[in-house]
DNA sequence: CCCCGCGCGTTGTACGGTGCAACCCACCGA
DNA sequence: TCGGTGGGTTGCACCGTACAACGCGCGGGG
């Protein structure tokens, strides 16, 4: 045996590339499937959905993205008349960021079919495999947002 | 109950989420890690390592990318000094890629840190988990290789 | 009371990754 | 021999991103 690697290193290696394998793709599946809303609009309009709202420095912090970018993210979104941006009465500084109604349907419907996608792709697993799966990826997710060095 | 969603459902959308959560952070998280190597740069070098080879157009079908990005993250590679190329002798339309030496130890390098990032990450996981976690992962990649309308 | 530092957000700039279309060149079969 | 096919490159346009510099409103200490 050349390199004395343990079974142990080669799962956590087949775990990496497997979840590399996956991200490469994420973003070009996106576009193909819901053309109208890239995978990082997506995930913004999804979080203010999902918030009910929030502020573009949240934004940032929460996804790693520099303010700038998700300035112009939030640009974009609100020129395609999918946010809408309520200035905060007691601080003039902040904007509360909302989905509008039709930030809310196009969101819908890029949700739908991101779902309907994964619902066939996961339709012939067993229940018990997919909630230990589920499972798993809260579990990986979870570390990561307190520990940010890996991936 | 407003809408009639069913708990497969439910867990179907965790996983979702949280695949897409990881994505995210994937690019961000590898220009940390590996500042020399982008996280394209390195999937494509790293599949030129382990298949001893290949041409440009594979990696293009590989990856769903377009063979014209390939063209120019490989001509960056072989800039730097980690591609090389070695035209077929038999068809001279064709140049199998392949890895330097340098390649080889950069791509070492960048593994190795991805690695402890991935075992750093799930160090205190059991070892039915880690590997029930591998497979699972596996298993659902392998279906989007032939049927690719997801993510 | 005013000023200074800080926090939120925008803008200028630069760069990398990407797709599409047009192209070049080698191969090969009718 | 010629036209179609396939591998690869290049021109172009666009998007996402970071960094730096800035504008502006807020609030606390001279």
């Amino acid at each position: 045996m050349p390199a004395p690697r343990n079974e142990r290193e080669e799962t956590v290696e087949t775990i990496q590339r497997e979840l590399t394998a996956f991200s490469r793709r994420a973003r070009a599946a996106a576009a193909r499937m819901h053309p109208e809303l890239s995978l990082v609009s997506f995930t913004l309009l999804a979080h203010l959905a999902e918030q009910r709202g929030c502020r573009a420095t949240d934004l940032a912090a929460h996804y790693m993205l520099d303010k700038s970018t998700v300035s112009r993210q939030v640009a974009a979104l609100e020129h395609l008349g999918f946010v809408e941006r309520r200035p905060d009465p007691d601080d003039q500084r902040v904007q509360a960021l909302h989905p509008t109604p039709a930030g809310d349907e196009v969101l819908a419907a890029a949700t739908a079919r991101r779902q309907a996608a994964f619902q066939r792709r996961l339709s012939d697993w067993a229940e018990d495999d997919l909630d230990r799966f589920a499972t798993y990826l809260v579990r990986f997710n979870e570390v990561s947002i307190l520990d940010d060095q890996s991936t």
